[in-house]
DNA sequence: TCATTTTTTGACGGATCGTCAAGAAGTCAC
DNA sequence: GTGACTTCTTGACGATCCGTCAAAAAATGA
């Protein structure tokens, strides 16, 4: 089944507008996410955007969506590693960095997104879209962890679990999104580097659950090096972590 | 200097407003708090909601700096828990605790207010109040956190500081606070049970510094019982915490 | 070539923000 | 209590932006 021309043209389109409102968010904020700029961005009316974006939530949905689903893939590829399950975990961390790095709009669309509760003017389908590649993250996570206990490098107490765990790891992943904004008020070494902070606070997390081989016996500096260069070389190179 | 009749009323409405602005946020949503509803809702018009607050995004920020003062008075008042510093950081995560779950508008609120990209709108007094709020709740951890490094109970490692520490638990609570809008999608214990997941990964994250007691150690559920007691017992009967 | 289907357009209705001049209410000296 | 002066309140108004829809333009296919 091939596309009319016509048809590729639309396809085509609609990343275009999402690129322009992805560049606005990031630029402007949402407040200044204007339906009638972005058609003119790309030399469209006002009337085409909404054949493609059912409202002006919509589009921020379906920009959420989409970088989700590219979090998704590299979360995926970091767990390709060839490691122990925590030099993999480390991967997958390495790959959450990679992309707060590349997608700094991110969060703030995703938040704005949840925070719209559940508008009726956002399509489910995006909604779907967003909260399954919440899960495919959430999954790597669980499946290296998993394999971790079942080897035995990661010893749960009672009370402990999998997915306590990764809950851990996404709150820490998050919340340094989140010092991103504070950025401008504070200024602290910690609070300045975010990046390197969620790097240091997710080993102390780990060494936390006695995950082994512990942060104090091993220094993955070198495993994040190498999952930077052979898993991420032309993302990471794109974000400036190499 | 005493306030005449007038001036009074003016003050006791500007409370009131923030009331109904902070119950509209959080039934509907930051998309639906109208300032022709809000000045309804009291009974004044539009005109007279704009003697108090510049625009929309300046009473948003007025919520949210009120409530950020509630939350640093909180952690300060946990600051004074009479025990181990450990135990004392647990106190000022039960105070966070506390505020989780009585102002559950209050995230929302200043993750609006500070995407808002310091719109013209905002009053720069209110952006100081919040800042100074954050400041002071970072600071009641900074110093129970260098007490324990003087005390030895907290052996930080080459690289490692008292600030990063501060980070990582701020981070960690954030990230619950936005785990919350997850809970709508995802159904897992973890997820769902915001709070005690928060209190456990805490617990394994101080563990991970290494600092003593460990809670491999102490039962720390005791000391957390205590705190709500002695000092948030009102706050915690109201929030369901006892 | 032309009838039919699909797509695009931009003017329009509706909603809300923030303003401001006119009017109402409060204050204070006497 | 009165009246002049100050402060506060009001709601109509201009401006902006969202989302719609009938008419126009373009694409399709026989």
């Amino acid at each position: 089944m091939t596309l009319s021309p016509k048809q590729q043209e639309i396809r085509d389109r609609e990343e275009l507008l999402l690129d322009v409102a992805q560049r606005m968010l990031l630029e402007r904020g949402y407040e200044e996410l204007r339906m009638d700029k972005v058609a003119e961005a790309i030399g469209v009316s006002k009337g085409t955007v909404y054949q493609h974006f059912g409202s002006r939530d919509d589009l921020l949905a379906a920009v959420a969506a989409r970088s989700a689903e590219t979090r998704a893939a590299l979360f995926e590829r970091a767990q390709e590693f060839e490691g122990s399950p925590r030099e993999r975990m480390g991967a997958v961390e390495a790959a959450a960095e990679v992309f707060f790095a590349l997608f700094p709009h991110h969060e703030q669309a995703e938040r704005l997104v949840r925070a719209a509760h559940l508008s009726p003017g956002i399509s489910a389908e995006r909604i779907a879209t967003l909260e399954t590649s919440t899960q495919r993250c959430f999954g790597v996570a669980t499946r290296i962890a998993t394999e971790a206990v079942a080897s035995g490098d990661l010893p749960l107490r009672e009370g402990q679990s999998v997915e306590q765990l990764c809950v851990g790891l996404w709150n820490l992943y998050q919340g340094a999104f989140l010092m991103r904004d504070l950025e401008k008020f504070m200024s602290d070494p910690a609070v300045d580097d975010a990046i390197g902070t969620l790097q240091r606070n997710a080993r102390v997390f780990l060494d936390g659950f006695g995950w082994r081989p512990l942060s104090t016996e091993v220094d993955y500096t070198a495993a994040r090096e190498r999952t930077l260069t052979e898993l991420f070389a032309a993302e990471a190179q794109a974000a400036g972590l190499l």
